[in-house]
DNA sequence: GACAGATATATCGGCAAGATATATCTGGGA
DNA sequence: TCCCAGATATATCTTGCCGATATATCTGTC
């Protein structure tokens, strides 16, 4: 069974995001297709303005969006940009390829390698305040699904769009079981060195090493 | 019920983990590290050359750090970097802060969101190659953790290190049965494109807009 | 003896993320 | 009516992150 290697992330993908949300919302200004990013897949992808702008820019100059500039005061002309038919095809181009894996770092997972370098408590209190984040977060989604459940009912592309969505709850409910697992082996731990209170340190341990040897 | 709320990612990371790496490995130079860390968190956790080396002289400056030079010919001296005591309690200082969230770009779903705008062999086909990279990550991790269970057997932190595994085993298989769901998600569009061969363009629908608004 | 691969240090460029500066318009309360 | 908070809109800066690459030496194997 030959495991696909996929591919890691080099390129600018801000340009994608930005033909699909086009694509998808119609005409919209920066301004606006950074709030319309945080609205529709910002529980997963996010775009700020330093990387919004100069992309549209870098989009306009290959003739993948066009702008039309609706006049208003200085220091409040609004540009909205249309993708043209190139830019859909692009869009459809970069569709087509493997999505990259992105290697994602975990602070949590972290602080959990290192925690024989603190008491158990102390690991036990972060626990409970990620759970309490990811309670908070599985509650938006929640609510994120019954609004998108009546505003995008009928539209052929509905159930992708909620299928992000059933992503993050389920992985929201993944990650409250590992918590509640992750809980039982830290108390464990705190039981052992009641037991013997030897510091951090192991003495008993032999040969026991760390993983991922030196050198 | 009040949701914490975890910090955003602002500060420089590759500090804690040179310093819980040379915690819990003794020390080691600045390439024994890298490798150290990509075979013990490196699942969840990477660091290059270039923020390792700025981060040890960074390090070093602060007195958290120390170095021997052992010597060897020229370009072949090798900096064997050691934690100090102050480095220890730094380490536990941030091993007691609630652990930022990171808000990590899926490219995947970016993918299934715009899905409307590409056939849907073309999505069947991305997620079968998704499935096969995470059988390959969830077939490493079990291969890991054989390895694991023996090399570490005793060791007082091995509990830890092997929560951080599970976490990655079950998130794997988590990952699994949502491209089951997502399969039959795209196939079912699939075949409603099939009977009513209209374009990507939405024509039958009313008011189904996208969600997030544009402005 | 040749040569691939491991050991070891160092830096560069491009992408990413958040903060911030600036200026104007809009709606609601005092 | 005035004022001001908040929304609309564009733009840039800093820091961090990630991979690639350059350089040089040692080691083991065919």
């Amino acid at each position: 069974m030959a495991i696909a290697r996929l591919p890691r992330v080099r390129e600018n993908r801000t340009r994608y995001v930005v033909l699909g949300m086009l694509s998808t919302g119609g005409p919209m200004t920066g301004y606006g297709l950074r709030n319309s990013i945080a609205g529709s897949v910002g529980n997963f992808w996010q775009e700020s303005y330093g990387q919004l702008y100069p992309a549209l820019r870098g989009l306009a100059a290959e003739g993948l969006v066009t702008s039309k500039t609706s006049p208003g005061a200085p220091g409040r002309e609004a540009r909205i940009w249309s993708i043209t038919a190139r830019g859909r095809a692009e869009l459809a181009r970069w569709l087509e390829l493997p999505p990259a894996m992105e290697p994602a770092r975990n602070e949590l997972l972290l602080k959990i390698y290192f925690a024989g370098a603190v008491a158990p408590e102390v690991t036990l209190a972060n626990l409970t305040r990620v759970e309490s984040a990811v309670r908070g977060m599985l509650a938006g989604y929640q609510q994120l699904d019954a609004h998108w459940e009546a505003e995008t009912a009928g539209h052929p592309d509905a159930p992708y769009w909620r299928l992000t969505l059933d992503f993050g709850m389920t992985f929201a409910r993944t990650a409250l079981e590992w918590i509640e697992r992750a809980r039982g082996v830290v108390r464990e731990r705190g039981k052992a060195r009641a037991a013997s209170p030897t510091r951090s340190k192991p003495q008993g341990a032999k040969a026991a090493a760390r993983p991922g040897g030196t050198r």
